[in-house]
DNA sequence: CTTGCCTCTATAGTCGCTGTAGACTGTAGG
DNA sequence: CCTACAGTCTACAGCGACTATAGAGGCAAG
């Protein structure tokens, strides 16, 4: 039963250095054991849980589902309907962000499209910018962050 | 040739006050005509202004490259080969995030109808996030932010 | 005049990290 | 042993694109 250092967690995990004592901090991770002289010693279930706090990041899962699976985790023994429930929420939440997207590129497109070169004054592109009315109704809402 | 308070400007452009103040400070609006008291005052181009802004930033253009184009605004007898060159851009970033969030909606479908219920520690949305190498190679990478 | 909303400036907070400074620790070579 | 150098520690500042707050002053209607 080897112990690692932070380093070594972190190619391991591959999860940077800071970003792992960050999660700490924000209690993602539990505190680690330390050497004698104060230096954080990880076993390899550490590896784990930042995999899968990676993973599910990565896969778009806000930081508090990512919270709530790992709470949930600690009771194996329990339905997993609450965790199928995240998981289908983050996949609508997907899919609203596809449509939004698909929207986005139709509008691009078309922008693109109708400039056929010219003087910046007479640009279908800033032309359109400029005036919102023109666009298909509602094709697009302010972008949701990602 | 009437002016208008940040207030009624912040309604006619559907821009919050607090945010026009901060374009104003990052130097994307103009500096305002002030009142004797030191109200600032708008004229109906600051409403364009506006619209172009917050259009180029709800289809997902980058500050700079808002910036960049109504700098180029400025000089309207110009080509507007640079202002398509911005779009094409976007348009190429959009697409690229639209493969992302298909690997991403694929992936998370797959997740949920792999988990056919049961106790948290057997499921199937859980070992897949603890287990990244049972993906589809490369399915998704590291989320950019939008 | 008072009420109530508007505007002003300056500053801090948001999220999810990332980077820095300045000090200490651990290890390998000479 | 000494010296280098890489790793680790804490604490705090910074990012982008806003948003929110505090505390002061302005303006129009009743
Ligand atoms: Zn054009
Ligand atoms: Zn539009
Ligand atoms: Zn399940
Ligand atoms: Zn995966």
């Amino acid at each position: 039963m080897t112990q690692m250092t932070i380093g070594r967690l972190s190619k391991a995990a591959g999860v940077k250095v800071t970003t792992i004592r960050y999660y700490e901090s924000i209690d993602l991770m539990g505190e680690p054991d330390r050497s004698s002289s104060g230096q954080r010693l990880y076993g390899d279930e550490a590896v784990q849980r930042l995999s899968f706090i990676r993973h599910a990041r990565d896969l778009g899962f806000p930081m508090e589902a990512v919270r709530e699976m790992i709470d949930l985790q600690t009771q194996p023994d329990q339905d997993c309907t609450a965790v199928d429930a995240i998981a289908r929420e983050q996949l609508a939440d997907v899919r609203k962000r596809l449509t939004q997207l698909e929207a986005l590129e139709a509008e691009l497109k078309r922008m693109i499209t109708c400039c056929e070169g010219g003087r910046v004054d007479t640009c279908r592109i800033i032309s359109t910018l400029n005036d919102h009315s023109e666009c298909i109704a509602d094709a697009h809402e302010r972008l949701s962050t990602f």
